[in-house]
DNA sequence: GAGTGGTCTAGACCACCAA
DNA sequence: TGGTGGTCTAGACCACTCT
């Protein structure tokens, strides 16, 4: 074979394989600190930038997480969240009065925190959807969603002012079955939905209100839900922590 | 209010948010080159690690992507295909020898690499879905999809051995219709499908076989297939390109 | 207080790209 | 060929965590 010729790798690649082999192996668990920037400087000899790098790109697949004054741990991962997409939003869940969040199988449902709601000029693409002028007043409504005290979800959620305003929807608590059922009661019962599912990395505000580790994409949810007469009573843009979430949709072939 | 409380940020984040402005106002449209490591040094006074940081942040979130000799661009987005992922597997859609994807909507099918089709010991969780011991032989098919010449999927299907060996399942061209009309040829058509979303940082080799750009993050799309009997007759798991796919899941409340 | 990672400096050599 | 980003060194001061 020749010589010198495959030997060209970065040392940080090198070094960073080397400790990815070693959580694949099991030599660090999850949770185990893995050696240190000045462990790595002694055992290969590089300058600590150099060990940095190597750290770095572990963090940038979302393997390891550093912790000032503590040292680089091997990312433990959340206990997943299974969001079964379709079965969750049955009628019979909301209008039963249930939490959507009871259908998704976590044993105990999340806490929600209520960042608040307010009538807002409708954003372009929602306001399309929702079929009122560019910059018409919308409702929105924004909550935090927490499952252990940890946040996994974020969600805001657009309604036609002109329809929602002055119901319990504009409220804190909309009640039992929350906002679908409120919206059956005014006559527009959703009855069908539309969810298109995105991934990206977060921007630093999102990174921060869900506490996500680096190398930890988004996982963005968009669901629009459909009266019986195929109007769009309600979008709703959701950013969850895809750590923490698997989504599932099973339905039949026809 | 107390002095000095608030004016403590790295300069690395001071100069990404700069740039950062830069992007969201319009100054530098996808596709532009960004001043480089030396312009930033010497507009903000800082070596040239803090300069490189700087880019090492935005393009942890995938805004700008570095080519070697030449600069730092702004990232260009990819047209999005749209994947319907309950129509494109409805029955007539691929019973009449269609391909599935031509309900996604691009326009134009995607050129399908085919990566190989080989009997391997099937892994813990795969054998465990399709019935079949630990470390049976699995008939598995690997596929790379290119939209574009452009990479966009990875494919990697199961199906068990005893069924599948000796079919035209088992060569490169499963035929019109695919592997499902194949299936349904055996007397175990799919009648219904359960997909399981995920999201994470992509390892290197997927970054290379899908040519990602720093900051992309694969989503992961599992499909489980069953039949009238409710057995599973494939296991598809599929690593997607986050940029260019948006996944559409639409369904009725009940 | 000792050790950790976070930030920052000031150099260096290299491979690659474009003019 | 000149400028770009990729890699690497050898220091420095700081804030933080752990004990």
């Amino acid at each position: 074979m020749p010589r010198g010729a495959e030997k060209r790798q970065p040392k940080y690649q090198r070094i960073a394989a080397a400790l990815k082999d070693g959580i694949a192996s099991g030599l660090y668990g999850p949770g185990d600190r893995l050696p240190g920037e000045s462990d790595l400087m002694a055992t290969y000899g590089v300058a600590r930038m150099t060990a940095r790098q190597a750290f770095a790109a572990l963090q940038a697949e979302g393997l390891v997480e550093p912790r000032k004054g503590a040292g680089v741990f091997v990312r433990e991962f959340k206990v997943g969240i299974r969001r079964r997409g379709i079965q969750r939003l049955a009628v019979e869940v909301w209008s039963a009065g249930g939490s959507i969040w009871a259908a998704d199988g976590t044993g105990h449902d999340p806490v929600v925190e209520f960042l608040g709601v307010a009538e807002e000029p409708a954003p372009g693409a929602v306001a399309q959807a929702l079929g009122v002028p560019v910059g018409a007043a919308v409702l929105v409504r924004r909550r935090k969603f927490l499952l252990d005290g940890r946040p996994v979800m974020l969600a805001t959620s657009y309604l036609d002012a002109a329809l929602a305003a002055g119901t319990p929807i504009a409220e804190p608590d909309t009640g039992p079955g929350g906002v679908y059922a409120r919206l059956a009661e005014l006559g527009r019962k959703p009855v069908r939905f539309r969810e298109e599912v995105r991934s990206r990395m977060p921007a630093p505000e999102e990174a921060k209100a869900l506490a996500l580790g680096p190398g930890t994409p988004v996982v963005l949810v968009c669901r629009t839900a459909f009266d019986a007469d195929r109007r769009v009573v309600e979008v709703n843009e959701m950013a969850l922590d895809s750590a923490a979430y698997v989504l599932e949709y099973e339905f039949d072939a026809v």
